[in-house]
DNA sequence: ATCATGTTGGAATTATGTATTCCAATGTCA
DNA sequence: TGACATTGGAATACATAATTCCAACATGAT
């Protein structure tokens, strides 16, 4: 990836050790990198005064291997710049309004940022094996967590995982009694303070029910061998208690799951596709 | 500002409505875009086991001029996303499954900046105002976008709106029989072509139903006076069909209407915490 | 089933664009 | 001034892209 590190940068350095028509072409890339892009070589020779296979020639000359890998260089390169001043500058104008949605982007890349460092690659692939060597799966989550839970029910239902997922947490307390440790019970909830939450972790443990949990920064740590814990943080600071944050967090610990489930099986892009197939004909 | 967006996403959006061949050709540019500005358009043909011309006709499909125009708009697009997973690049370590990681944040992240610049602060501020104005409001939305409708219309229940939200389509279209122009039917679907959206769509039309949408890049514009629609931008290029990067895009869109819905009233987060508090009595 | 109609995709052709060759003009130095 | 190198363009050869036209297939109505 060392060859041509910036080709508009090295232009102006060596236009001085360019022949005279030579520099006629430098200066008309120069001045509109852009344009060329959308440019034959006849085009640019006749805008510069030179013949078509002198540009062909300052194209070698410049260490590339003709006109069309010109235009692609130059395009790759504007974008490359231009994007460089896009991320520090201006993704965002500065009425107001603007200034919301910049905090809540913020607000969101550091949640996913931060719950992603929080775990190591170990504990998601840990988390990972206990999903696929579950026979079947309940996944409980209230309030906000509701709705991650049900999103990630439905993902692995797609992949043909057997999971209850829902929002009666007596009916789930009813579903548990059937379980036994070949199966998994999934706990998500940012305080881990929730009720039902943990009526369903103590009955799983007097009946060896493993439990994979996903929880705040601030959960206690479970020490009972049975269950493992993934963490996420979230500052909720736009709109308090809204749960924005917390829920970003939690789907970017789900989704990861979900991806690194799917991707262990080969033939699991062609279920979801299935899936995806069997909907199509609604339309 | 509904400029024509990433040309990756935009395939991996459309991926679904082509056709058996052009399926082939789009995901040989997902798998490898950067290996297409070096080939020619034969390569590519017998690469996807299709005929020179079938190239050529699908890049005039995607609205581009030509076959070098597809290479130098992948060019430019490819340097975008990696200039700015560089400057992200640090978070990770660089073993296999953090690979997954990275891509996965990136994807997410970009899915929010694509989206948040893909709407202007008008547009916010109009859907904003819609929803203010707004005496009552059904949320639609089938599919992976249940979720963000039930997720939307919880936030803006919390803040007293009278909301009504749900999976059974059948429902909403006898509510919605009781709506009318001082109402709001607000319709989530990436595609735009979900059945039931449509029929719902239609009778809002017939009854002056005013309907804010939120639909994907692709989805056609809507002239209809009385309808106004906000973008979302994703492209699923981890496992196809999971809309891990569609949902990221929308919720972005679903959350910074809540936010600033609930900043035009002073008092609206004195209403979350009297919700959250009651919740908290469950604890 | 059958026909009309539309859609998709490929073979062959044409058009366009790129690269090479070869030669003339110009410049340089003994 | 003459040998030699350098530059650049005209003509040409080559490669690539775009179009046309037709066949196969799908779709939908009768």
């Amino acid at each position: 990836m060392h060859s041509v590190q910036n080709l508009i940068s090295k232009l102006s350095a060596s236009f001085d050790d360019l022949s005279h028509n030579e520099r006629r072409i430098a200066q008309e890339i120069l001045d509109d990198p852009a344009g060329i892009t959308t440019m034959t070589s006849q085009n640019l020779a006749q805008q510069c005064g030179v013949s078509q296979s002198s540009i062909i020639k300052f194209c070698k000359k410049i260490g590339l291997s003709g006109f069309p890998a010109l235009k692609i260089t130059l395009s790759a390169e504007i974008a490359r710049t231009q994007s460089a001043e896009q991320i520090h500058g201006d993704i965002f104008s500065n009425d107001p309004l603007s200034a919301v949605a910049q905090k809540m982007y913020n607000s969101k890349v550091s949640a996913l940022s931060e719950t992603l460092k929080l775990n190591s690659t170990d504990d998601f692939s840990i988390a990972v094996e206990k999903l696929t060597a579950a026979k079947r799966i309940i996944i409980l989550g209230v309030g906000g967590s509701a709705l991650v839970s049900s999103d990630f029910a439905s993902k692995l239902t797609k992949l043909g995982k057997a999971v209850i997922s829902g929002s009666d947490a007596h009916v789930h307390l009813a579903n548990l009694a059937r379980f036994g440790p070949e199966d998994l019970l999934v706990l998500i909830s940012y305080s881990g303070k929730s009720k039902e939450l943990l009526v369903a972790a103590e009955y799983a443990h007097q009946h060896n029910i493993p439990i994979l949990r996903l929880t705040g920064p601030n959960a206690i740590d479970n020490t009972n061998s049975n269950e493992f814990t993934l963490r996420c943080v979230a500052s909720e600071n736009l709109v308090r208690s809204s749960s924005i944050a917390t829920r970003t967090a939690q789907l970017a610990i789900t989704d990861l799951l979900f991806i690194l489930f799917a991707q262990k099986e080969a033939d699991m892009p062609a279920k979801i596709q299935d899936s995806q197939n069997v909907v199509n004909r609604l339309r």
